[in-house]
RNA sequence: GUGAGCGUAGCUCAGUUGGUCAGAGCACCGGACUGUGGCUCCGGUGGUCGGGGGUUCAAAUCCCCUCGCUCACCCCA
């Protein structure tokens, strides 16, 4: 028995409806925002991440799926997708278009690390960047496309935070800032977060454990640090929230994974998703494209990850994406299954999804099947149907049952949809 | 990479002083009801008890190894 991969998943009908749906107001709120949808590939060459999320990230560390092909040359499964739409960007010369550019992505992303709740080795993202312009408008704009996104899907118990990370000479200064305020208390840190002071004293920031939150508690904050034109961008961002009405909490101890980060800084938190609570996570990334030999174009975006989503996804939406609305046609005798898919194309060329029966149940199994299905309504063909010229029509939840002449059966379908109880 | 828990039918799970222990419910197929569902009853299909090795007269049950899953850590979506 060949199994799957481990940290990857299939998803099955009918669940990929929700994939699909959210998928659809993905795309139907972006692209209303002024974006357009990018694909880039699903690996590049290793150097890129390398040089774009940071060397000594644990992305780049450890979690990277790389390989070399037949000649040699090192590639690897992309572990997130900024990196590739600026890459993209650069390469096909996209600063000659008008700035900014608006660009939202969705497709699969790679991390080698052992799977857990809301975290696959093989998963989703739905990303929107905005590229080319440095203002805290464009940010604000980003995060308003962001909220409208999640606000259509249903959400109401989401909580964004934001931070200034500073911009990279500030951080340099804040790290320095972290070590000397720390090192003394270095005894009452986890050893994690003693290996951290070396390495990266940011991530101590957002330790779980409660003795080093209480050590951080009380260590400098980078807005005491940043210079005066990051604190004012992200303030800046932070009034143009206000006035959007959206909702936020300034969290002075985020912290982001990916090295291109700097200024505006934000996650967007759901309570129900375990240990791993960040939904959707994003910033502005002034220097990356300028990092990868382009010129110095600014940039802002985030990522949203599609798998926890669906596990959090408001049941109202939830429900309404589930709901059947396919036709059942059963044909009863042989005359009758030689007429049925025609009558099923014929219904199909009008808008009516039809499921038709293939595999000979009797009327009584097929009934049954219907019910456990879900379906809204059951077309029966047998000899009496067929001399009439028309076929006997059940609505399941109704229990309700009439004769409709064949031609007219799509405008029958069409206006009970629209009915009370159809679901789209 | 580390730690803990768990792997018995398609699904959810019973099943220890090791000795009819290979079961139940749901699902699926059929019948009671020759072309009419949701209820009920009856019958049927379906399992290398994750895999391998060991102990034993005898292992789903005990021991070792291995694979897989889940959750947590690191980190992140």
């Amino acid at each position: 028995m060949i199994q799957r991969p481990r940290g990857t998943r299939d998803l099955l009908p009918p669940e990929v409806r929700l994939w699909q749906a959210v998928e659809g107001v993905a795309r139907d709120v972006f692209s209303a925002f002024g974006a357009d949808e990018i694909r880039t590939p699903v690996f590049e060459a290793t150097e890129l991440f390398v040089r774009s999320v940071g060397e000594t990230t644990d992305i780049v560390h450890k979690e990277m799926y790389t390989f070399p092909d037949r000649k040699g040359r090192s590639l690897t499964l992309r572990p997130e997708g900024t990196a590739g739409v600026a890459r993209a960007w650069i390469e096909n010369g996209l600063s000659d278009r008008t700035h900014p550019l608006r660009l939202y992505y969705l497709g699969p992303m790679f991390r080698y690390e052992r799977a857990q709740h809301g975290r696959y080795r093989q998963f989703s993202q739905i990303g929107l960047e905005v590229i080319g312009a440095d203002t805290p408008l464009a940010d604000a704009e980003v995060l308003a496309a962001m909220h409208e996104f999640f606000l259509r899907l249903g959400f109401d118990d989401l909580v964004i935070h934001l931070n200034n990370l500073g911009d990279p000479e500030d951080r340099v200064r804040y790290q320095e800032a972290l070590r000397t305020a720390l090192a003394p208390r270095r005894s009452e840190l986890c050893s994690d977060c003693q290996r951290r002071l070396d390495e990266n004293p940011l991530r101590i920031l957002d330790c779980k454990v409660p003795s080093c939150q209480a050590v951080a508690a009380k260590a400098p904050a980078m807005d005491d640090v940043a210079g005066e034109a990051s604190r004012q961008h992200v303030l800046q961002v932070e009034e143009q929230l206000a006035r959007l009405g959206i909702p936020f909490v300034r969290n002075p101890r985020l912290v982001r994974g990916l090295d291109y980060y700097l200024r505006t800084v934000f996650e967007v938190i759901s309570p129900k998703l375990g240990e791993n609570t960040v939904l959707c996570g994003g910033g502005r990334y002034d220097r990356l494209i300028a990092d990868l030999g382009g010129p110095a174009i600014p940039g802002v975006g985030f990522a949203i990850g599609e798998d926890r989503l669906i596990k959090v996804l408001p049941a109202a939406f939830r429900e309404a994406v589930l709901a059947k609305s396919r036709l059942y046609l059963v044909p009863l005798g042989a005359a009758a299954q030689g007429q049925v898919l025609e009558l099923a194309r014929s219904w199909v060329r009008e808008g009516v999804p039809v499921e038709v029966e293939v595999s000979g149940r009797s009327l009584k199994a097929a009934l049954k099947r219907a019910d456990r299905e879900g379906f809204r309504a059951v077309a029966m063909l047998g000899e009496d149907e067929l001399r009439a010229g028309s076929v006997s029509v059940r609505e399941l939840t109704a229990g309700s049952q009439i004769s409709v002449p064949v031609a007219a059966l799509p405008g029958w379908w069409h206006k009970l949809i629209a009915g009370p109880v159809g679901k789209h």
